[in-house]
DNA sequence: TTCTTTGTTGCAACTCTGTTGCATTAACTT
DNA sequence: AAGTTAATGCAACAGAGTTGCAACAAAGAA
């Protein structure tokens, strides 16, 4: 059951994603799209596709949701705990390759990770 | 000028801190104070204890707003690169004293760190 | 102590992100 | 083409947090 159709809708949103090649918010992603099309409609496109194993999602700036294309994942493994990355000038979001590992903390038992990272990106530093 | 009076409200929002010893949110706050305070005056308070450096704020779980106590601020200097860490037992939200550096990453200057790590705390670990 | 200043609080209304129920529409199946 | 079921739009709602404004209270001046 679950079956997920490619509806017309569906292939815009991932239009979007292969567009900006950043992470996006719900509401950037409803500024991509025809005006026609519901903020309800974004939010289950959205989640649909994280279903899916398309996209991951992780909170960003502001206690806000953000989704980017997933690289290696499947329904079954969402594996996501590579950091992610504001840039202070341009404000883009985007994935950094790099899986951290985690030193022994304080007697805890560590299984999960959201590194939210800021500072300038390549094309932001100065010469 | 913005010269912080010492409310009644004030020092109970700080007794809340010194009882939990955990990162705690707005809505928390509010359970542990009298319900005649007002979530308005909850939100200020937090506000005005983050400006004058006794508390920081994170984004913790679902986007919410965590505040924890400062060990080592000041106005001038916030410095909260540390992790904070949900244990997915109790749910409790706290600090870890670890200050995490990190490598070069694809070309970024990182000049700002969120880490929330999700695991088991101490207290909830099987033996 | 009383007056005055100015910071603090409560209230109501509002913003913003995200969700839910339900009727309607559109996609696949046979 | 007809039936099934997923997808969509709409409106209303939920939760976190904010804002403007009037009323109140703390700290200092007289």
């Amino acid at each position: 059951m679950a079956v997920v159709r490619k509806t017309k809708n569906l292939q815009l949103v991932l239009d979007a994603f292969s567009k900006s090649n950043h992470a996006l918010t719900a509401k950037a992603v409803m500024t991509m799209l025809p005006p026609t099309v519901n903020k309800t409609t974004v939010y289950r496109l959205l989640d649909r596709l994280e279903d899916g194993g398309e996209l991951h999602s992780f909170v960003g700036e502001q206690g806000v949701m953000h989704y980017a294309k997933c690289h290696a994942c499947t329904m079954e493994a969402h594996t996501h705990s590579h950091p992610h990355f504001q840039c202070l000038s341009c404000n883009e979001v985007s994935c950094l390759d790099a899986e951290l590992t985690f030193p022994e903390l304080a007697g805890v038992q560590i299984s999960e990770a959201q590194i939210f990272l800021k500072g300038h990106c390549q094309s932001c530093l100065p010469t």
